[in-house]
DNA sequence: TTTAACATAAGGGTTTTTCCCTATAATGAA
DNA sequence: TTCATTATAGGGAAAAACCCTTATGTTAAA
């Protein structure tokens, strides 16, 4: 007989966390361990009971899942990390990918979704919400050399992360540019390379970015 | 002897509502009764504990304070309500005091000036943090025709904050006139009459703003 | 050491936004 | 009915943002 998969489960939001532990201990083959309502909460049990598979809430408070991630992949590298999430942003999958989650399912979908999710997880596939897919292949069928994709590469520097994160605030760039001293060319030049590494497009992705990390909540 | 002041703790970050806790609960003439960590458990506890100081944290998952605020006045006109910020923008603060709080404590004043605040409020007063009491007179000596303080008339049309909300999401005036089938200048003329009503001067006021609405968290 | 990436900066040209007015039709309150 | 407000929208000028290209000194990697 097979052992059940060890499930921790974080999730900010109580009734969702709820709703899922309840379907996931319904399944024989799976059961939840234990629960954690932050990021840092979710880190500290990982360490403490070591689960086999971690299903993440993306937008938690504390710790954001992403930053969450790229800290439990180091140290746990044969942890599955399952990210759950409402954005169908490709940006967002991208970036998660590159931080080594193996799955992505979306909230909106149904149930049954996620319970295959962690099968296919678990069995040491990568999944991808089935909305989604069809963004993945499309992205490997077009750009043969597209910005991204080349060796996982595309990572922002720190003054264009600043840039950014001062976009998403509202500030104009010339406000930036008094800020951190710089020319409003300057600015320009590292909101668009910034911009284009992470293939946005409008104002709209930066603001969705930084909601995702969590820059959006206080100061 | 007299009754110790009941106060129920809303705030969403751990730590600062144990550190809070600890303080009230050292000073004789108050008590911790109860603790939310998101605003629809603040008002469930309100109403199963009915304290008589609520203190809480304005930015909370689920409901922000805001709006908890909002809800909470109708229902319990003789409950105390103190906000916890960490915003010293005047904006707010006027909302808040719309809203029908009775203080304004900021989080990074001094432990002493919460608990200066409670006893302020509980005896019936209202409270504004020493950090932004010169705001408030400023307010109150400048514009003796101001824009704001008319009589509380200041209310954004739906359709202003329905502008108002894709601006904060970095949409661009373009962007929003076509998605709600307007020309760019009615929406240039939305933006701008939204903005003389808050009091806003520039992008990030409507960033800010848009964070204590609860409009940017997810989707 | 050559190469690559980064932070910095600027020029030129196009598009968007912003600011300040004006204006009209609809609605609701004094 | 008059007055205020709202939703709508245009004109025009100035400011800001955007796009594309080029360039230099620095640092880190191959």
């Amino acid at each position: 007989m097979q052992e059940r998969t060890r499930v921790l489960l974080a999730e900010d939001h109580n009734t969702v966390r709820e709703g899922i532990k309840m379907l996931v201990n319904a399944q024989p083959d799976m059961q939840v361990v234990g629960e954690a309502a932050d990021g840092q909460t979710a880190i500290a049990k990982t360490r403490e009971l070591l689960p086999d598979l971690l299903v993440m809430d993306i937008s938690m408070p504390e710790l954001n899942g992403l930053k969450a991630t790229e800290k439990l992949r180091m140290e746990f590298p044969n942890m599955k990390i399952l990210t759950l999430t409402r954005h169908t942003d490709d940006g967002y999958l991208q970036q998660l990918i590159r931080a080594g989650v193996n799955g992505y399912v979306l909230k909106q979908s149904a149930p049954t979704e996620l319970i295959t999710a962690i099968r296919t997880v678990t069995a040491g596939k990568s999944y991808v919400d089935s909305e989604l897919t069809h963004k993945v292949l499309g992205a490997f069928a077009g750009r043969t050399a597209g910005p991204l994709r080349g060796e996982g590469k595309a990572e922002v520097s720190e003054r264009e992360n600043e840039v950014l994160r001062l976009i998403a605030w509202g500030y104009s760039n010339k406000e930036i540019a008094t800020r951190l001293e710089l020319s409003v060319k300057t600015v320009e030049a590292h909101k668009s390379n910034a911009m284009r590494k992470l293939n946005m497009r409008s104002r709209i992705d930066i603001v969705r970015f930084a909601i995702l990390q969590g820059w959006l909540e206080e100061e």
